[in-house]
DNA sequence: ATTGGCATGTTAATGGTGATAACATTAAAA
DNA sequence: TTTTAATGTTATCACCATTAACATGCCAAT
């Protein structure tokens, strides 16, 4: 009989195993992990994990992905209730960039670590571009209607968008923001950068 | 006799293990550093190290400092071509900023972790405003001359200035500025932000 | 000058880490 | 049913951070 609990073969440990480290990563607020730290948490050896992940670097690029997963969620779900193309667009866009890095923090910061092997980081840039594509297309779409003479820029526009959300979620992640402005607000921050950099007249 | 060519007590061990340590970042390129790397740099055994480091993040924020050391050249090195508060100057600031971050991609990266324990954290954060009121001073300067109506907002100005150039540097960094936009030029990228935020006439 | 103590080295040891090897079990294919 | 490949286990390795216990030698008080 004995019929164990737990049978021999875990049946989906790949996925648990992924899932676990992102519940530790949230749970310690740190992307710092062990692998026999996810071992213990799915109720497995250490070395079972080398049969799915070529070492910890590749279970931490399939955690990176969740961590996409998980923008993308905030930033869809910000997309719900503006019109496309609006100012009130691009605003709700960044503030679910800040959100997200504020909210998960240690996600966010695992994100935008380079490591893994070259295949990695090719998928990896892959996601970050599908991503900043749906910024690129707000922005288009924006200028289209208010600046058409600008239209042709909307590529470098929206960079330089990324760009000053990333660094303001960026300092705000490592509380920079307080550190130089008592007051700071991020989001306030963003929008008046949003506003400079669209030469919207205030 | 037997003048040992090492004598049993170094003499300035702390130094040379922070001088060794950011020797051996630069060298791999790399903060992932090890204790035993560094005292086996210096010829000495690891626990020594401990005798000048409570731990190794200690000897970590020893290097910071070096490195906030080392952007500050950059800082006032590019200051001395330029006349104080233009817009020379505000670009100035922001180049040595970017190149910093590309030049010494490793100390860039270490300087903005945030380990240590709160007395370090605090030291640190010192450090940091004394940076950003360098930038701060020019861009008062520069609002006082050229739109001296918006001076009361300077600090607000200069922070997301500064936030603007991290982001560039940062993604710079990861190299996904490239991934978005094939064509980027950070230094031409900080420039746009720079006068979109000061709202100079272009 | 001698000596005692403190600063600063040393080696030894502990518990943890990523990773591999060698072996065990089981599900699925032949 | 037998074989095989996938997937788990335990044993092991080299390395790491850190501490303990011991050694050395400078400096200061006697």
């Amino acid at each position: 009989m004995n019929q164990s609990v737990t049978p021999y073969h875990h049946g989906d440990l790949r996925n648990c195993a992924i899932i676990a480290a992102a519940e530790l990563i949230e749970s310690i607020g740190s992307y710092d992990i062990t692998i026999a730290q996810v071992a213990r948490r799915v109720g497995v050896s250490s070395p079972a994990l080398y049969r799915h992940f070529k070492d910890k670097d590749a279970l931490l690029t399939a955690v990176r992905e969740l961590a996409h997963i998980g923008i993308m969620e905030y930033t869809t779900g910000a997309q719900d209730s503006v019109a496309a193309g609006t100012l009130a667009h691009i605003d709700a866009l960044g503030s679910a960039y800040l959100r997200f890095a504020m909210d998960k923090k240690a996600f966010f910061g695992l994100m935008w670590e380079n490591h893994g092997d070259a295949d990695e980081r090719r998928a990896e840039a892959r996601a970050k571009r599908t991503g900043f594509q749906v910024l690129h297309e707000a922005i288009d779409l924006y200028l289209r209607k208010q600046r058409p003479e600008s239209v042709e820029t909307s590529l470098q526009t929206a960079t330089l968008l990324w760009s000053a959300a990333h660094g303001i979620a960026t300092l705000q992640h490592n509380r920079l923001l307080d550190t130089f402005d008592q007051d700071a607000d991020a989001e306030a921050m963003l929008r008046t950068a949003t506003r400079a950099i669209l030469k919207v007249d205030v």
